[in-house]
DNA sequence: AGAAAAATAGCACGATCGGTCGTATTTTCA
DNA sequence: TGAAAATACGACCGATCGTGCTATTTTTCT
């Protein structure tokens, strides 16, 4: 590999970090630079502008939520397995991105939301993408008889994202250490209204 | 009233609508009072620092939410009922502020998470404050014999929460018009699971 | 009406922003 | 090894930021 693209990976690298507590917009070139000790100039010459430096950001962020959070859940068996997983390393994405930061897709949702362009086109695209796996995995529990066969995959995706939203909000805002025990909860819940058979025995109690 | 006093709160409810857009850091003192047809300096004087202006921003946002989301809702009978009109005068809320912006408690959430300060604190107790009023409004239904006496209100509260959330996600930033139906259908699910009784004649689908 | 007080505008400040340019250094490869 | 290409640097630009200071206009009160 080059030693210029290997710098830009780099630099790449060092402003998801800061991009995730400071938003895309916030990322300053200049305390990006100061922060891996080059000049500010010597970053900027690695893009065209800022923009570009913003798009490839996003698009390191989707590379790594597919790596950590999509592929292992994809190597269960399908159906509430999968789907079992695949909550668990949302859950666990989010809980760890707010060690540094958030999850810069949260993040971005609202900095964006107004803000028409690129990045907010590459935005909507990663977040329909999610929802969209998420209710394939959904229906894979269809097929495997586990849900109702007349209930639908995108309310369940709907559903589990706010689940993770609002994780976040507890966990990293408000600070609530039963954050995570409430998002696993609701999503016991939520798994089970979409069940075929539920047992009267369980409760929405704490 | 003093003039100036009138003066000061019209600059607040224009920051308002202005922070709704931008968030309270990307909220410009210039382009304020350009937006106001005043000078930055009268517009200045009226507040010691941008955070003092900021606060009263927040301050007034909370106003309005008690004034037009909760007043209403504890205007009618306790339990379901009560709570149903709270959630839906909060899904309007929340689609009505989309309309100019977003839903400036959602926007700071996320811009504040990790920025601490006074703005921070007073973010963190309006939240908490909603999440203790949800889950009051929910104790209402375990008294009037709706819900199951062990069900927990404060659970309750942070998955509606968390519905409010999605919601304004799928609506504002990716533009689903099948949004608020779908936040409806997840709140009536919600509601279900924490009844005395649930029919089975009700299922999930769409 | 006139004086005291409040409100507003004009101006300038230091800092920081994204971005450009000419030049020096380093890497690459024949 | 030497030259071309890639990379990094410091200086600088115009714009905008929050925030003081001062003068002027407007409101308020006796």
């Amino acid at each position: 590999m080059n030693k210029g693209e290997q710098k830009r990976q780099d630099i790449i690298a060092h402003a998801l970090t800061l991009a995730s507590q400071v938003g895309l917009e916030g990322l300053s070139l200049g305390a990006l630079a100061t922060s891996m000790d080059i000049s500010k100039s010597g970053l900027f010459a690695h893009f065209k502008s800022k923009e570009a430096l913003q798009i490839a950001v996003l698009e390191l962020a989707c590379e790594r939520f597919a790596a950590e959070v999509i592929a292992p859940a994809l190597a269960q068996p399908r159906g509430e397995r999968r789907l079992n997983t695949l909550f668990d390393n949302y859950i666990g994405w989010v809980r760890d991105q707010s060690n540094q930061g958030s999850c810069i897709f949260m993040s971005l949702a609202h900095e964006f939301d107004d803000r028409p362009g690129e990045i907010r086109d590459l935005l909507v695209k990663s977040w329909r993408d999610w929802g969209g796996t998420i209710a394939r995995v959904a229906a894979t529990a269809i097929t495997e008889g586990e849900f109702r066969p007349d209930c639908d995959p995108a309310q369940f995706a709907f559903e589990m994202i706010g689940i993770a939203m609002v994780f976040e909000n507890a966990h990293k805002l408000l600070g609530e250490v039963q954050a995570e025990a409430r998002a696993r909860m609701a999503f016991k819940r939520l798994i089970r209204s979409y069940r075929l058979s539920e047992p009267r025995s369980q409760t929405a109690s704490h």
